[in-house]
DNA sequence: CCGGATCCTATACGATACTG
DNA sequence: CAGTATCGTATAGGATCCGG
């Protein structure tokens, strides 16, 4: 077992194999990770919002992938739907518990890419020289 | 701007919409959750591996998978590929201080949903039923 | 052993139109 | 306003063969 700079826990917990294909840590990663997973759930992370609302945070989505990312992840139990029966409906989206924990780790790393994409793109397009760092 | 329970940081940083299309931002995180960036990324977290190394980790991963998401992840500067001119031949890839960086934030994700993806398909299973939390 | 080239399929996704 | 239904397309991704 290899010990470097990185080590905090233990033991590293994906030592053979991250973990086998098709099982739930899967299924779940690729619902968050999925093109409009994290933009929403970040989204959400502000607060309870419309879904007029996220329309316009998650800029670009179309409906249809809206609606099915939203699907998702309440059947995942990350987020959670109120409609109110009214005319014109009104329906409120919102984190669940479970879903502000997974929010919480997914917010640092879209930090952390806002803040270094245009270096990384730079690079990428000078044609990634030599020297990754 | 609206004050809820979740409240820490001066200001949301993504209060009006997470970023916009077609930003660096964007394709990054495009990259980075892509299929197979993650497991790649928390794979290589451990330290270099080989080609074949690789292969095992991401259980499933096709070969031409494995050198697209390589070489995106090599243009991107996370990624650090040192081939020897050896037959037959051997190549490590390792991390960059950057994907170290990037890792370093994916690790928490990949863990706590690795820790919670029995419940959750388990409840998605249940077809959702009310109750989020 | 490490991949590149090619072919093919699944599906993710977008555009549009329609409904309660 | 908040969706659903349908269709068409782009592309992600897999299987296979080949080459250094």
């Amino acid at each position: 077992m290899k010990v470097s700079t990185q080590e905090a826990a233990p033991a590293f917990p994906f030592a053979d194999g991250i973990f086998p294909a098709g099982c739930p840590s899967r299924i779940v990663l690729d619902h968050v990770t999925s093109k409009w997973g994290v933009l929403i759930l970040v989204a959400l992370s502000e607060g309870p919002q419309r879904w007029s609302e996220l329309r316009r945070r998650a800029e670009g989505i179309s409906e249809k992938m809206l609606a099915q990312t939203l699907k998702t992840l309440e059947a995942d139990g990350f987020v959670r739907r109120e409609a109110q029966p009214i005319i014109p409906p009104r329906v409120d989206y919102s984190l669940t518990v479970s879903g502000q924990e997974l929010a919480a780790l997914l917010l640092p790393l879209v930090s952390w890419i806002a803040g270094h994409a245009d270096t990384i793109v730079g690079r990428s397009a000078r044609k990634a020289a030599g020297a990754g760092d």
